[in-house]
DNA sequence: TTTATTCATCGTAATATTGCAATGTACAAA
DNA sequence: TTTGTACATTGCAATATTACGATGAATAAA
C-alpha cells in the first residue's frame, strides 16, 4: 500500500504526524537550520549550502511550503525564503504537547 | 531514489530526522499516546486499540523498538510494551533544541 | 532581441513505506 | 500431546519518497 490510514485517526494525531514528517527528512532539517541560521530570507543559495541538485532542493522546500513552515516571494530572477513564524510556534505547541506527555509518574515496567 | 543522501548531513541533523520520522506516522504517534495514558506496559490490546491488522503494528512496533523509544518484554504469550524513558528524554531534548532555534530577533521578511 | 540566470515542473528510476494474508514460533491450558 | 492464543516474520501489492536530468517560465543584463 505505502498510503496511511489516516481515517482511523484523531485530528490531533495526523497533525502531529504532518508536522514530524516534514523535518523526517535531513535536507529539510537542514533547510530550516540555515533560514534560522542567517535570520532573514535566503535567496538563492540553498542549492549550495545543502549540496543536492537544484530540483531536489525545489522539491523539499515545496513540501516546507506545503505545510505552511515557510514562505516565499519572488525578488527578480530569485526567489526568497524565510520561516513562517506563525506556524513554526504553532507547530512548535502541538509538537511540545506531544513530547512532554507525563513520565514521571512511574519508572519504566519492562 | 528514495534512498536519503545522508551522509552530507550532519550526525546531528540526522538524528533530527531519524526521531521526527519516527512519529511521521500516526500509527506510531497512537501506539505512544496509549503507552502514556495507560502509564504501564501494554500487554496485548494495542491491536483493538489501534484499529491495524496485527502485522501492521507488529511493525509499527519494531520501528520504535529499533529506534529505542520502547522496550518489549515477554510475559507468557503475550509481550508487554512501554516507554523508554530514558530515550525519550533524549529525544525530547534533541527535538526542543530544534524547535526552539532563536525566532524573536526579527519577523518575517518575505 | 538575444543571452544568461534562477527557479519550478515534468518525467523517470531506484528505493522506502504501508498494510495485510498467510504462516511460523513460543508458550499455556486442556 | 493437542489445541488455542499471542505475537513475529515472510511475502506481496499498492503507493510514497527521494533524487536528478531535461525542460519550461520568468526576469535581468547585454
Amino acid at each position: 500500500m505505502g498510503l496511511a490510514k489516516t481515517e482511523i485517526f484523531s485530528d490531533q494525531q495526523n497533525e502531529i504526524a504532518s508536522f514530524a514528517k516534514v523535518f523526517g527528512h535531513p535536507a529539510r532539517v537542514a533547510i530550516l537550520q540555515h533560514l534560522f541560521k542567517i535570520n532573514s530570507c535566503v535567496c538563492g543559495d540553498l542549492v549550495n549550502e545543502i549540496g543536492l541538485a537544484q530540483p531536489t532542493i525545489s522539491q523539499h522546500l515545496k513540501e516546507l511550503k506545503l505545510l505552511g513552515l515557510i514562505k516565499g516571494s519572488v525578488e527578480g530572477t530569485s526567489v526568497c525564503y524565510c520561516i513562517n513564524t506563525d506556524k513554526w510556534l504553532k507547530m512548535k505547541g502541538v509538537l511540545n504537547q506531544f513530547l512532554n506527555q507525563d513520565i514521571s509518574t512511574q519508572g519504566d515496567c519492562c
